[in-house]
DNA sequence: CTTCAACCAGCAGAATTTTCATGGGAAAAG
DNA sequence: CTTTTCCCATGAAAATTCTGCTGGTTGAAG
């Protein structure tokens, strides 16, 4: 994985850029704003170096947009000015942490192995909810009223699929494309099949029924009848 | 939790704590370092703010007699020096920032809740545990109901991933991506063997059984069935 | 009210996929 | 050179996935 350095003054950058590869980090560097904030947001990085005075856009901006759409990647920021106002702006904004320039080269080394190092496998869980019914697509883990269920491969795809459309009619053709991708035979009734199944596991234990059939089109996840 | 001060002048450690508490922190303060030592050994701080000059021992000793029995709770030093020299040796002693006096006592704030915050979420101890299993990342040590367990390395690093994730079902892509990081073949049973390995010295001797295997999906750590 | 066609639920066993558990050989460590 | 660790390959076992079928329900036309 690689590390971002947008800075804008080329003796820094290169200065930096040139001491960091030398500890064996890969380097890539943004001239500007604009360019860093589109890299940042179009690649995945292991942390992001931002000078704070750059052309077209901030550091602070950049952060910003960063923060935006990811919360995880580290950021420290550089600033050449010590104010605190900049520092606590920048803390404020999601930065990990700060430099002030003019730095010691062996002190930006120690905070860059210290922020890399500390980057665990935040895992992503994303949650998908409905009623009382509970769907964690990372850790493949689905719980009704607060009880696991366990459920095989397939009908946790397809109740996956359901819970990210609630209460919109899937019919067996969606359903068949998205679970079943494109090995599926259009006059085979698995879908029917599956989705029995799944009522057996996540609706027949339980007094309140999600999954309906709407005849002649599939079936959706609801409430009432 | 609380946050331990050790500061010799009264007037600073009274600013601090004062100002610490008016953030909504419980700040606990010696005024030396043989104090300040015995206190962090006996307590469990959520962070440890040190002064470099204190009477009896400095603020480098307290610290090295810190990370030798716990490599955990983030350390801030503060240093009237700005010197780089100082820096580092307590970034090589296992601080996890440092501030130069006189400082900003928002930037003290926004550093602090910068380690505090950073400590809740990745709860990344050195040591991870699940029911009656416990794996030191850092000694290498792996025990289970007090019995040491005797791991290779591979089998060190899926059992402490699979202990990272409780509860969450790691497909084999995962686990090869951690454990075997870029060098491996998709097409290889490598994970099946290992976790199998894994299962005979975890799992076998005892009766409660640990990892599971989610058939079509992964492998989890759980307590029941 | 009856009939018919389309549609759907549910089952059971066969087919397929996935996983387990080994043995053996290459590579690395001691 | 011996021991340990690592990985591949294989067949057996287990679990899942799928197919084909029966019977029930629905709704519209006669």
């Amino acid at each position: 994985m690689k590390i971002l350095l947008v800075e804008d003054e080329p003796k820094v950058s290169a200065f930096i850029k040139r001491g960091l590869e030398e500890e064996g980090f890969e380097v890539e560097v943004a001239y500007d704003g604009r360019f860093g904030r589109q890299l940042a947001l179009s690649h995945a990085y292991e942390l992001i170096i931002l000078d704070v005075i750059l052309p077209y856009f901030s550091g602070l901006e950049v952060l910003e947009a960063i923060r935006a759409q990811d919360q995880q990647t580290p950021v420290l920021m550089l600033t050449a000015l010590g104010t605190t106002q900049d520092k606590l702006h920048g803390f404020g904004g999601g930065a990990d942490d700060y430099l002030v320039k003019p730095f010691d080269f062996p002190e930006l080394v120690a905070r860059v192995r210290a922020l890399t190092r500390r980057r665990g496998q935040q895992a992503k869980s994303a949650v998908l909810q409905f009623e009382d019914l509970t769907l964690d697509s990372a850790a493949k883990t689905v719980t009704r009223a607060g009880q696991p269920l366990k459920l095989t491969a397939r009908e946790f795809g397809l109740l996956e699929l359901l819970l990210r459309h609630p209460g919109r009619v899937l019919s067996r053709a969606e359903l068949a494309a998205d679970v079943w991708e494109d090995s599926f035979d259009a006059g085979s009734n698995v879908v029917d099949v599956y989705v029995n199944y799944l009522r057996n596991k996540v609706d027949k234990p339980f007094p309140r029924k999600l999954i309906h059939t709407v005849v002649g089109m599939g079936y959706v996840l609801r409430a009432q009848e």
